[in-house]
DNA sequence: AAATGTGGAATTTTT
DNA sequence: TTCCACATTT
């Protein structure tokens, strides 16, 4: 078959392509070309004929890998793709539960909570209860109820065995409750109900499984459990399940993720015929050195299933490392080389600064920016998350629900109207006590003087943007509440106000490009396009910020970066306590998860690859002197090349800078910050020094032994 | 209702 | 140090 689909496909990429139906896990290793596997595999069942689009479901942990897979699969196919389910998890769910709704048990009009609004809600149900958010942190119910409705459990499913978990419960079944009643789930519900609406639904259970004869899961070491039993309700006998990931790129344990999916897969999905394995692990991005790195590295990780990348590209350039006194040298370091490289040639947007946590940003930030080299950090505030948009939003949710609480109370005395928190406070409290909403209760507005009319006034001008919206064009409707909210007016006055209005017109902007990138799919469902949109809202936060005009140096964490590729990657703060994270070490697989995070980081270069630690690092307010990563004396010897600064005198980088460096209490022939070593207790690093002559004594964090004060005298300490 | 102060915590993140 | 949530002040 001389189909144009399958050229240039290696062996295993053509035989995962063309599998027959069965089952099949497809271990891709990093660069090896995964998502173009997905999407020739899709369209090469449409054009063979043995699928049609309707009986294809394909599903991805994010928007933008939904959006890739659809755009990728429309150059590879004629076949028109609707009617083919390709979406998130959550996108997925919320259709089916539109579709259900009242199989599922909620109204029709049912609203997204984010994680914002689920804390809000949260503290509400507090209130509401006078439950004391000191000995019950919202936060900490917050990750309870998610974890356990990530793993399908409802409040009387969870295992409490001492009293306060006991209570925690309780106020899980409480909160459950108050979403049920303002008709509004959160992130894991859309997921657990659709999963119970299967599980209790037959007709419709079989409906599905009818219909979907192939299943396509994007990332599949990042499911969780409750996902894995989603898919599990989504087959039959008759499903072929094509799971695609790579146990290698597991980082996400932190949020619920379960590799062992991934083992789990060949026993649960083994329907007609065993479910294949494949294996896909030549890389088309990187250099052989890189890999070599990556491979080398990763090695040492006990628990895995097994890959070993490689290429048939060059060797290249080898991989460098830099130990730098400092994070300030550090960062120094890289607008060095950054510099070098642009002057070369490489486009800024092709570089990435890759670090561990998120406050690591700052000081590489401050360094570009005195160098006067464009940067994009990626992370932070995302459009639909900017206070100005959610209280927008939160207008048009009253409108769409009135029974939501949460937004009745962002709104109702934004912008300001004279309604105190006493008035509130009342109206909570009948609300309260008739197990009614907000809405209703404000409705029905017995209370006389200044607060009632308020309130009266408010409920009038809801009803009357509700009335002038109704059939209104989307954007108009979204136009018309940003104005007759006085929510455009209120930003407008204020000082430091433009920003938000700006954010309010792209708000209108937004309503808009929604619009005519569904009008095609309207008619599929018949749906009302402002649920749609506020759907659309709460399932895709947005762009954290629009990108920049000119080429501009990435920014991120190594967690960001999974997925992208870039000609040159610095992996930065390579030290023990960092990276591997001090937190990891107690945790269970915590250093093999964050080997894997740092495999991720190594295998995101295409070309060159710097490695980097600093000495001492400021961290919380404190002068912190830090090992070099263990991950640093894992690569074989050769592999990496270590560039002079190593070698080089510390002082002499030390003068470049004095101000920032704490003079040491001297000691002589030895330096804070120095690398030393230990007959018995191995590498360390001096942190503190004390005393003259035969009194001297350093202060040394060993990687091994830990912090131990040592008299120079007896430990027979050597520089390193 | 905005402005200012205080205490505590400070991996990683998408939906 | 720096950010945030929350409380108190003006």
């Amino acid at each position: 078959m001389a189909s144009p689909l399958l050229e240039n496909l290696n062996p295993e990429q053509l035989a995962a392509v063309t599998l027959p139906h069965v089952s099949a896990l497809i271990l891709a290793g990093a660069g090896s070309g995964k998502t173009r596997v997905l999407t020739t595999r899709i369209a090469w069942l449409l054009a063979t004929g043995q699928a049609s689009p309707l009986s294809i479901l394909a599903v991805t942990f994010t928007n933008k890998a939904a959006k890739e897979m659809m755009s990728r699969l429309s150059a590879l196919t004629p076949v028109n793709t609707r009617g083919m389910w390709v979406g998130t998890f959550h996108g997925l769910c919320n259709r089916m539960l539109r579709a259900h709704y009242r199989d599922a048990q909620l109204p029709q009009a049912f609203q997204i909570m984010d994680m914002q609004d689920q804390l809000a809600m949260i503290k509400r149900v507090y209130k509401a209860h006078n439950i004391d958010d000191e000995r019950f942190p919202a936060r900490q119910l917050q990750s309870l109820i998610n974890a356990s409705k990530e793993e399908g459990l409802r409040p009387n499913q969870v295992e409490a065995h001492d009293e306060f978990t006991r209570r925690q419960v309780e106020h899980f079944a409480l909160y459950e409750q108050a979403c049920q009643r303002d008709g509004v789930v959160d992130f894991p519900e859309l997921l657990l109900r659709t999963y119970e609406l299967l599980t209790q639904h037959e007709g419709l259970r079989e409906h599905y499984r009818r219909r979907f004869s192939h299943i396509l899961v994007d990332e599949f070491q990042d499911t969780n459990v409750l996902q894995y039993k989603w898919l599990k309700q989504l087959t039959s006998p008759q499903t072929s399940v094509f799971a695609v990931g790579d146990d290698d790129q597991s980082i996400y344990a932190f949020r619920g993720a379960n590799v062992a999916n991934m083992q789990h897969f060949e026993r649960d999905f083994a329907n007609a015929a065993p479910v294949k394995l494949i294996k896909l692990e030549q890389n088309y991005r990187s250099h052989g050195r890189i890999l070599d790195a990556a491979n080398a590295l990763i090695k040492h990780n006990q628990a895995r299933l097994g890959k070993n990348l490689w290429t048939a590209d060059a060797e290249g350039e080898p991989v460098r490392a830099f130990a730098a006194p400092s994070d300030i040298d550090e960062a120094a370091f890289i607008v060095d080389v950054v510099n070098g490289l642009v002057a070369d040639g490489v486009s800024p947007a092709e570089i990435a600064v890759l670090y561990r946590s998120n406050a690591q940003s700052r000081v590489v930030e401050h360094a570009l920016f005195n160098a006067g080299m464009p940067y994009r950090v990626y992370g932070g505030m995302r459009f639909f998350e900017r206070a100005e948009v959610k209280h927008a939003l939160a207008y048009l949710r009253l409108i769409a629900s009135p029974a939501d609480d949460g937004a009745f109370l962002r709104v109702i005395n934004f912008p300001p109207r004279g309604i105190g928190a006493r008035s509130i406070e009342t109206l909570q409290e009948r609300a309260q006590a008739t197990g009614s909403s907000l809405w209703q209760t404000a409705c029905s507005q017995p209370v006389a003087g200044r607060a009632g009319s308020s309130v009266a006034a408010f409920v009038g001008l809801i009803e009357s943007m509700r009335n002038a919206t109704h059939g209104l064009p989307l954007p108009e409707a979204v136009d018309h509440v940003v104005h007759a909210s006085g929510l455009l007016a209120h930003y407008t006055g204020e000082k430091d106000g433009q920003e938000r209005v700006d954010n309010l017109q792209e708000l209108i902007n937004a309503a808009d490009g929604f619009l005519r990138e569904t009008e095609r799919e309207i008619g599929e469902g018949g749906d009302d396009p402002l649920m749609s949109f506020l759907s659309h809202a709460a399932l895709e936060a947005g762009e954290t910020q629009a990108a920049e005009g000119r080429p501009a140096l990435q920014l991120m964490t190594v967690h960001s970066a999974k997925g992208l590729e870039f000609h040159t990657v610095f992996v930065t703060g390579l030290e023990e306590g960092l990276f591997p994270h001090e937190n990891s070490m107690s945790e269970f697989d915590g250093i093999e998860e964050e080997r894997r995070l740092a495999y991720v980081a190594i295998t995101r270069a295409r070309r060159r690859l710097y490695l980097t630690h600093a000495q001492s690092r400021m961290l919380h307010g404190q002068l912190r002197y830090n090992v070099a990563s263990r991950f640093l004396e894992e690569f074989p010897d050769g592999l990496v090349q270590w560039l002079s600064a190593r070698r080089r005198d510390f002082t002499m980088v030390e003068d470049a800078a004095p101000a920032t460096r704490v003079v040491a209490r001297e000691v002589p022939g030895w330096r804070i910050g120095q690398s030393v070593k230990h007959a018995k207790f191995g590498l360390g690093i001096i942190i503190d020094a004390e005393g003259r002559g035969d009194d001297a004594r350093v202060q040394v964090n060993f990687r091994e032994a830990g912090v131990k004060w040592l008299a120079l005298e007896y430990a027979k300490l050597q520089p390193a």
